[in-house]
DNA sequence: TGTACATCAGTGAACGCGCGTTCACTGATGTAC
DNA sequence: TGTACATCAGTGAACGCGCGTTCACTGATGTAC
């Protein structure tokens, strides 16, 4: 409906046009491009990391990355679908960990949360160049919106349950997740600024705090624990 | 005392090895290509400008940058220089003229703000691109964290006035001009990557009065005003 | 104010590099009988 | 299970491009008398 040709185009790989089967040896060299991608990714920076070297990597000729992907662009979305999914079931695993464990408060959550799914931060780079990349082209920039909109939507359920253990309603949830996302973003790249600084580490989780704190209620009308 | 020769190289336009006399003739040369390479960052990237087409823009041949420049990203530190100049000045005028119109709260004071003193998002996309560059480059890293910190610094005591007007004290600035910080580069990349959303824009400023409350607390002992 | 000279600032050609992209090809893989 | 064949996946050479960086040079600018 809204949008032009271009801007839809790179829906991601969920609408391969050319319905092909995938043979094993084909898979294979799927990954090993991925994998090497993402250590040239993580070596070099988006921006710098070639086709070139990345076949290197892989033990491939350039021929076999054009066989497999249209650009570096398609490439990194695959890398961060897989990533994405990754990290949602960190997440889950550690807040459930943290649940069962018994959690004294929110703060106690945060803390333990951050330690158990630690900010990785050469991933993080990677994202954050890519981010910037993506701003600049319409078609990249939808599609990253989309997913990061999906990813947050994933996301929500799973903090709404930890706040509800905690006897915490959410009014706005979008907000909410909007807001964690912000947060998690700008302070990221300030932790990574100045990597040595604790005290911005722990700015960074009280401020994660202090959102939560503002968009959650304690529970009115009933005991929390036990129902 | 700490940091490798490597890390402390860079140390911005405030030190020149080589005390040359600045011509005027220079002056404008530099000047030329510092708006020159303005417009190639905004409209190609940070990234993709190249030392060519910014002497294009400019009128020169690429000799003139390597006579005025070591690298694009000693320009680059150069415009960031002036740019964020501006823009505290910006910031501090709008809030004298806020202040001077009376206002209601913070939230009026924020829309207000954010009103005169609007996202430049040609800009932010350059700036964020230069940073996920500079995560990378240690001499650079340590150079704009230590810029940024100045520029925090020149901002607090800015915000702290324009709180005292709204009857508010902060018992950590910096830990609010860090917030502050984070929270405007992180709702930024969201306004970005979706500009038609208006909530997300609204969302934005929501949580950035969110994050002023929490990190700010009504005056004690006085009342507002006329004190 | 004018001239002669020294220094400076930007020119433009040259070199070399690394890379993106294409494509005819061959060895590998899968299929049909 | 074995053979013959078709399709596929990755090879590797070739082409061309744009660029970073250098440097001997010349016209512009400033200075001393």
């Amino acid at each position: 409906m809204s949008g032009s040709p271009e801007e839809v185009a790179l829906s991601s790989s969920t609408a391969p046009s050319a319905p092909r089967r995938v043979t094993r040896r084909r898979a294979e060299t799927r990954n090993r491009l991925l994998a090497a991608a993402y250590d040239a990714f993580a070596e070099e920076g988006f921006g710098h990391a070639s086709v070139e070297r990345i076949c290197d990597r892989a033990g491939f000729t350039r021929g076999a990355f054009y066989s497999n992907f249209d650009s570096l662009d398609e490439l990194f979305l695959a890398i961060w679908e897989q990533r994405s999914a990754a990290m949602l079931d960190d997440v889950r695993a550690a807040l459930d960990g943290i649940a069962a464990d018994g959690v004294r408060d929110i703060r106690d959550a945060i803390d333990r949360l951050e330690a158990a799914v630690p900010l990785d931060e050469a991933w993080f780079r990677i994202s954050a160049e890519f981010t910037a990349h993506a701003l600049r082209t319409p078609a990249l920039r939808n599609a990253m919106a989309a997913r990061e909109e999906a990813i947050v939507a994933a996301l929500i359920p799973t903090v709404l349950d930890a706040l509800a253990r905690l006897g915490r309603t959410v009014a706005d949830p979008v907000a909410l997740g909007q807001a964690i996302v912000a947060v998690h973003d700008g302070t990221a790249i300030q932790v990574l600024m100045e990597p040595r600084d604790s005290r911005i580490r722990r700015r960074r989780t009280d401020l994660l705090m202090h959102v939560v704190l503002a968009y959650s209620a304690p529970e009115p009308h009933r005991t929390h624990t036990k129902g």
